[in-house]
DNA sequence: ACTGAAATAGTCACTTA
DNA sequence: TAAGTGACTATTTCAGT
């Protein structure tokens, strides 16, 4: 990862769909440099894709919310394969702390999330916090200094 | 959003380097209706950009946290235009709760983490959660049934 | 929403430093 | 090993339908 990896890595992040002869006059290389250096960067897993970030309110469904969920114990939803399919359902971390999870979800309506609930509180205590705003929804990383 | 815009924003969402072309080979149609109809979801605020996902642990950034801060009144960080240009800070979320806001971080080590919580704790209490892993990263968001 | 033409971009083989 | 060049193919874009 030299100073032209991370300039591309900046510019991919803040638009991923630039051509490779637009990043390649950005960063004053060739387009085939630049074509090698993006499936390096691809290879080595630094990049894991690209995806159209999609303004969940405006596609509809305009409750967000993270739940925490402190399963009980061999009910974790961790443990259920069928979980991560779950539409309402955007990310799952499992984490440090009382909590075994941590799940950012969406849903069309109140009713739907009431729902989401009812469906999750089966492994265990969901704990909800719903999102009011979200000011910075994603920042591109950069090299620590 | 008819049924042919969901599935141009299903594969966007998947890969949002594919080519028009392909896309319209995809979805049935000319490659300029295509182009059009990406035109408008973006018009429309649906797509709201397209951007590189990043490994943070292949980034070098292998501590990830959520963040819980319950702020003392004014001193909110939501309130400092400052902050949300702090490298090590992911996302910002405005929260229900007896938290004011939920951020996302990512540190390149446990003593940039515990710097972060320092530079944090002025601002009111921080409460830290730290990732252990993320068996879901991102949920395409599909049309509600 | 489609077609077809012109401009632009991607890719591959090969050369250079 | 990393980057540039040129030829060829594919894609984007725009006008006309």
């Amino acid at each position: 990862m030299d100073e032209t990896d991370w300039a591309l890595l900046a510019h991919l992040q803040e638009n991923s769909r630039l051509s490779l002869r637009e990043l390649s006059r950005r960063v004053h290389l060739s387009a085939p440099a630049v074509a090698e250096r993006v499936r390096r960067l691809e290879e080595s897993g630094v990049i894991t894709g690209y995806h159209a970030a999609v303004d969940l309110e405006a596609a509809g469904r305009p409750v967000v919310a993270f739940i925490r969920m402190s399963c009980y114990g061999s009910h974790c939803v961790l443990r259920d394969p069928d979980v991560p399919s779950w539409p309402e359902i955007q990310e799952i971390h499992r984490v440090t702390g009382d909590a075994c999870s941590l799940l950012k979800v969406a849903t069309g309506s109140m009713a739907g999330f009431e729902r989401l609930i009812d469906r999750l509180a089966p492994y265990g205590q969901p704990s909800s916090t719903l999102v009011l705003s979200t000011p910075l929804a994603r920042r591109p990383v950069i090299p620590e200094p």
